[in-house]
DNA sequence: TACGGTTTTCAGTTTTTCTTGAAATCATAC
DNA sequence: GTATGATTTCAAGAAAAACTGAAAACCGTA
């Protein structure tokens, strides 16, 4: 892997080779991530390497990097854009566009909730609202099963308006801060017990 | 069914029409949104339809009702099973299973968000935890990209942590339930006086 | 144990989604 | 204003995911 071209030991690129080592791990996992996500797998992987990296790439890095075409780069970052997670800079003095990634975590989770409430949440309570419209029609002639009905709309409805509130106060352009609800949460006494709370095992405390 | 044969005016099937038109709406919507989610639309709507009319079905209602294949109910009902969503009821004198969905809506959220958090945020924290490993073996080599890179890959690990052990707290089997959860953080103030938790400075207001 | 209905499995097919590559468009420096 | 190089668009192709249908396994009953 490490090409060490003939017998020349260079350290220097040996441990460049671990770092991009490193960084393709991180891109390959959170690409992975993306699928589960319903976002495309090369979306996220140029997310990641924006993130990982740090520093503003152009589109013919990106390229390079993850092997995609130029169309595909394209694409994916115009979506980050949109998703706000990914910001354009521009060098002076070169006609090229650099990307650069939301460094800051919280700011970035605060961004991918939002968009997913946005695009998983809202829709739902719009169909759900519409639906209920129709219950009153079907109530004057079958009162039983329309109540029914009507009841299991709106735990639905109910339910899910309460998540979406909380998004907007938290997660909101303007809202308190994903970060702050955490903290609050963690916080809080919980009813009973609670005594294997940690995470998982084999969880490395922290590198740090 | 409810085919009001030409001329016919028959109120009751009417009033069925109207419900089930609701219901299918329901389980449209609920299906969309399965496919957003990463799963398949057919396994969406199979627990859409038992979650809205709240009675057990067998497989060939169910097939019957969506219009799906009986590998494909079987496969949609299997995994509903592992998402601990519905359960299988047996009937007397009946050698058919049935099914029926989970009908409080919090305990169907808080299973769901305990299968979402295991699909896609422990596998990244065990990527996560194997990558930092990495890291020592860099950091003797290129200090300071080293630096920037485990922190990069601390702070997501916090985050995720977070969330992760909230999660359990929360929607674990043993938690405290996600509508306490949602009921607190309705609750808290949300002053923006929070110390310097948000955004930062860089982050440019743009965010669509 | 044998029977008959029920469920599960899975190879092959269909559908959906993602990616490519090149033409069209756009922006900058001169 | 134009030449040059970067970006965007989009039709066609590739890849991935979902679905079907029928054979095999399963299971309760007699």
């Amino acid at each position: 892997m490490a090409k060490t071209p003939s017998g020349a030991p260079n350290p220097s690129s040996d441990a460049q080779a671990q770092l991009r080592e490193a960084q393709d791990r991180f891109i390959a996992s959170w690409g992975r991530m993306g699928s589960v996500w319903g976002i495309s797998r090369t979306m996220a992987e140029v997310h990641a390497l924006l993130y990982i990296t740090g520093r503003p790439l152009c589109t013919d890095d990106i390229m390079a990097r993850l092997g995609v075409s130029r169309g595909n780069v394209s694409m994916s970052v115009r979506s980050l854009l949109e998703w706000g997670v990914v910001e354009k800079v521009r060098q002076p003095g070169d006609r090229k566009e650099y990307y650069s990634a939301e460094q800051d975590v919280w700011s970035m989770m605060r961004a991918i909730a939002r968009e997913r409430i946005k695009r998983e949440v809202d829709p739902l309570l719009d169909a759900l609202d519409e639906i209920s419209e129709l219950g009153p029609q079907v109530s004057a002639r079958s009162p039983e099963e329309a109540r029914e009905l009507q009841k299991r709309l709106d735990d639905i409805r109910d339910g899910f308006g309460l998540i979406t509130t909380l998004a907007h106060k938290f997660a909101g352009p303007r809202g308190a801060g994903l970060h702050t609800a955490a903290k609050l949460l963690a916080k809080a006494p919980v009813g009973r017990k609670t005594k294997h709370a940690s995470a998982r095992p084999g969880n490395k405390g922290g590198a740090s």
